[in-house]
DNA sequence: CGAATCGTTGAGGTATATCAAATTTCGTGG
DNA sequence: CCACGAAATTTGATATACCTCAACGATTCG
């Protein structure tokens, strides 16, 4: 987990043939509203462990997730640490308004980001209502999936934290992949057991555990440590305690 | 805690002198835009106990609060709640683009609610960037603050929770009254025991026995069973395990 | 005055944390 | 390719913070 200095992909991406185009801040802008965009983009990549922003530091950009997965943590003075949030391809990093980052944004995979210089981007909002509408509903997005974690950390058991957290990455798959959810699937986790217990607020023993016991009880399967193959989606919905339907939209 | 009809206030207010007219969803927008969103709204008012929302129900309206005080709730099928918002004067309930409300609003105080019919409303946001503008930093700011109790709710122990909850409340009666937040602070809790628990992710039991403990401290000092005085907001800070100067924006 | 609601306090149980050690995985260099 | 060390993970033993169940006190309201 060596950190180099960043490197700009070597073809530079242009944004019509973008694969977070539809997704990403930008989906609702005009191709000349895009070509605006296009002129303060830039590109930076992040190795898996580095971290993109430290709390506390001036924020120079905003920017998507454009490939990788990413991480936003908090923590307290003595260390105890609870993620946030989770980045995915097409989510966007930074707080327009803000001069600096309120929370530590750190690379679990290799990431690529697209970058906007902020002093320009937030002039842009301004203008651009199209920006600020998807800004707004990404971020009504985001306010809904940070409730729904705080049902999570409030209320539930260490064994339903674990199967919302497993059935949360195998929905994603499964909406990626456009595969039927009540079949068995099949995924990596792409998070450590600590970063887990940093998102679920346990310790990583606790995460190591429950997933045993799940695997035991043979609710998952194991191939390696991050292999899993879930056989019955309907029981680790179960497992999870949300409504039996769990998650109708996104 | 009779349920009565819904009843208009005797005197229809006006945008002009509205207490919440710079900080709700309206603050940004120019008097032809206010007069506009003056067509579309209606007051209702709420006693304290009374259901605002029911999750699951059709939104005809979205609303800012006026005045009073209500919660945002989330409940798992047997019974497990956990709050996810805290409304104040001048705070906004209900999602534009969503015609199915996600959670449950309820009037803690009697409230005053001054709502916009959905559809008009979503058309206005359409083509008046300030409300978009305004909603997307209002959004923002809940989505820090629920990042905030997510830390909370992960991470802290029952006291620190508890600390944590009483300078929130004190901080905001800090920034009405203007006051020092470093002086002795008094106010008034709005909350039960069970909604401070279900805040807090704990029982009321343990909410009812750590305030007995910051008492027995020194931490706060109790006049009846809602009125606290803060000898000490410095210490209380302390107990809440947050960064020394606690809140610097807000 | 009695019932309902709200809050406090106690005793004991349990889920999860903490501390510790063994085991597996994985990257690196010989 | 193999050996080594570091990191990640699992598992065990024990501690403890918080929950659960229960009883009781205070306040309000009809």
């Amino acid at each position: 987990m060596s950190i180099t200095k960043d490197e700009v992909p070597s073809v530079t991406l242009q944004c019509g043939d973008c694969t977070i185009r539809h997704r990403a801040v930008c989906a609702r802008c005009t191709p000349d509203e895009v070509s605006d965009l296009e002129k303060i983009k830039f590109y930076r990549t992040y190795e898996a462990g580095q971290t993109i922003v430290w709390a506390g530091d001036d924020m120079e950009f905003v920017a998507s997730v454009v490939t990788g997965i990413a991480t936003i943590t908090q923590a307290m003075e003595d260390g105890r640490t609870q993620m946030v949030g989770l980045l995915l391809p097409s989510d966007f990093v930074g707080r327009p308004g803000r001069t600096t980052a309120a929370y530590n944004v750190t690379a679990t995979t290799d990431v690529l980001m697209c970058c906007f210089r902020r002093k320009p981007f937030e002039a842009m909002i301004e203008r651009t209502p199209h920006l600020a509408q998807r800004l707004l509903q990404m971020t009504l997005d985001e306010l809904d999936a940070a409730r729904e974690w705080m049902l999570l950390l409030g209320r539930k058991t260490a064994r339903e934290k674990i199967a919302s957290l497993l059935s949360i990455i195998a929905r994603r798959n499964a909406s990626l992949q456009m595969k039927n959810p009540s079949e068995s699937m099949t995924f990596d986790l792409p998070l450590t057991r600590e970063a887990m217990a940093d998102y679920l607020g346990l310790t990583l023993e606790t995460v190591s555990r429950q997933i045993s016991a799940l695997k035991r009880d043979g609710v998952i399967i194991l191939d390696g440590k991050r292999h899993v193959t879930v056989p019955d989606m309907e029981a680790l919905l179960l497992e999870a305690g949300d409504d039996a339907d769990g998650g109708l939209f996104n």
